[in-house]
RNA sequence: GCGGCUAUGGUGAAGUGGUUAUCACGCUAGUUUGUGGCACUGGAGUCAUGGGUUCAAUUCCCGUUAGCCGCCCCA
């Protein structure tokens, strides 16, 4: 701790044995939900041409403006650098588009688990590695994926255990009606700049959108009497924004719309939405946030292709988890140690392992000329739930101690019902 | 990137301008080798890091690093 090398680079974190369950529970529901509605998993690099994301995510973006990780190589013979990927959506639509996936049945449904990188600065929940698992459906216009994307979302949430979750849900536009709307949102300003707050000021330049997301006090009058975004969809964005919401109802998904709702990254189109924990009012830390990208295939150079798609923060849900104590199965540690009392015994305990491994039950067995107290010490550390003791008498007339270690009891029995004796239990258990 | 708060053994916490810096949990060795999780007795910590003030700093001041909070942005 005292040599900075020993220090983990800034925001990242080691995820320790005792955390594991709850990852995994995380990964295995997630995946099980995401199979089960069609989605295929895809592992793409973890980083990739720095031009990929440079178009996906936006050039003048946050992320890739100043958070972006490029990677240096000691060879500098590359025309093109590559840079970490800060989001798993650009490397999807690269992979569609490089893996012909355009001529599979449409639409195609992939999702992702890994790690992202952003160059932040690190608080609760914000960190510059962190885990995403994403999904995406490719080559659908209809407001069905919008909603399907938006289910699988909620129903990973839901199996995790989260009952109270805030759907924040809005439309962009698109390339037709957007412009027209940022045109009129800054002829709404335009008069009224002196009287809005410092960012409001830079906003209007940098991101128009971004003004409606203020939360400053001095500008909510003004932004409450804002052209509004909705208002403004082109009939096409309007009727795929009704459809989207009509199956959101039909199905029974509460959503909050919410016209302040813009989201950072150059490539939404139409829908976009966010979902929080209900305890978590603020949006302060979005756990999935997502949308619609009809142009992003397009961008990268393939064919016009619509998609919709979302990103899951992996480690704020999970810090979730551990703090909602959700339970957890965790993984089959060591169930039965072989404990040997003198080498006469030896024999025997090897076949007694061999008997446990063939039942594929989790045997611990290293031959030991400690003391049987300190042997069982072990195996107690171990969190063992049954000791097979074989001493010299037992060696002798064939026969094993079976010691329950959570009920401190046991018995005499021969070495064949001692197994068997055992993986009844487990058998019965599970 | 900007502003603020914090930093004590593996973990969680006390505490002080000056002899061997506390406590709990954990870890480790043992309590004379055929019975563990209890109990008892031992063991391990250069008070994040670099510098300054001082006769003297873990305690005061500054830089660095990291964490947390707000902004920005996002998962």
């Amino acid at each position: 701790m005292a040599d900075k090398f020993l220090q983990k680079p800034r925001g990242t974190k080691d995820i320790l044995p005792t955390e594991q369950p709850a990852w995994s529970f995380f990964q295995s529901t997630a995946e099980k939900v995401l199979c089960g509605l069609g989605f295929g998993k895809i592992d793409t690099p973890l980083f990739e041409d720095k031009r990929i994301f440079e178009r996906g995510v936006g050039n003048t973006t946050d992320i890739i403006e100043k958070e972006i990780y490029l990677i240096e190589s000691a060879v500098d013979d590359e025309d093109s650098k590559l840079a970490l990927r800060p989001e798993g959506t650009a490397g999807a639509a690269r992979a569609y588009i490089e893996n012909g996936m355009g001529s599979w049945p449409q639409p195609v449904r992939l999702f992702y688990f890994g790690q992202m990188y952003r160059r932040e600065r690190p608080q609760k929940g914000r960190f510059r590695e962190h885990r995403q698992i994403g999904a995406e459906i490719i080559g659908d216009w209809s407001a069905q994926s919008d909603y399907l994307a938006i289910m699988s979302a909620v129903e990973i949430l839901k199996k995790l255990g989260f009952s109270d979750l805030n759907i924040a849900i809005n439309s962009i536009g698109c390339q037709e009606c957007r412009p027209n709307y940022l045109k009129k949102l800054k002829q709404y300003y335009s008069d009224k700049l002196d009287k809005v707050c410092d960012d409001c000021r830079r906003r209007y330049d940098s991101n128009p959108l971004r003004l409606l997301d203020c939360k400053n006090e001095q500008c909510q009058n003004i932004k409450a009497k804002a052209p509004q975004i909705l208002d403004k969809l082109c009939p096409e964005c309007r009727q795929h924004f009704q459809d989207t919401l009509q199956y959101l109802d039909d199905f029974g998904i509460k959503f909050d719309l919410d016209n302040t709702l813009v989201r950072g990254l150059d490539y939404y189109t139409r829908t976009v939405f966010e979902i929080s924990a209900g305890n978590d009012k603020a949006r302060q830390t979005t756990l999935c946030g997502g949308g619609r990208y009809d142009n992003l295939v397009s961008i990268l150079g393939g064919p016009t292709t619509p998609a919709v798609g979302w990103g899951m923060g992996a480690d704020r849900v999970v810090e979730l988890l551990k703090d909602n104590n959700v339970k957890m199965l965790p993984p089959r540690g060591v169930e039965v140690v072989i404990l040997e009392i003198g080498d006469t015994a030896k024999k025997v305990c090897r076949q007694i392992f061999d008997n446990f491994e063939k039942e594929d039950i989790n045997v611990f067995y290293i031959p030991s000329k400690d003391s049987l107290r300190s042997q069982l010490k072990m195996a107690s550390k171990l969190n063992a739930d049954f000791a097979v003791i074989v001493g010299q008498q037992e060696a002798l007339n064939g026969s094993a101690i079976v010691r329950d270690l959570k009920s401190s009891t046991q018995e005499d029995l021969s070495v064949a019902s001692a197994v068997e004796m055992i993986k009844e239990k487990y058998t019965k258990a599970s």
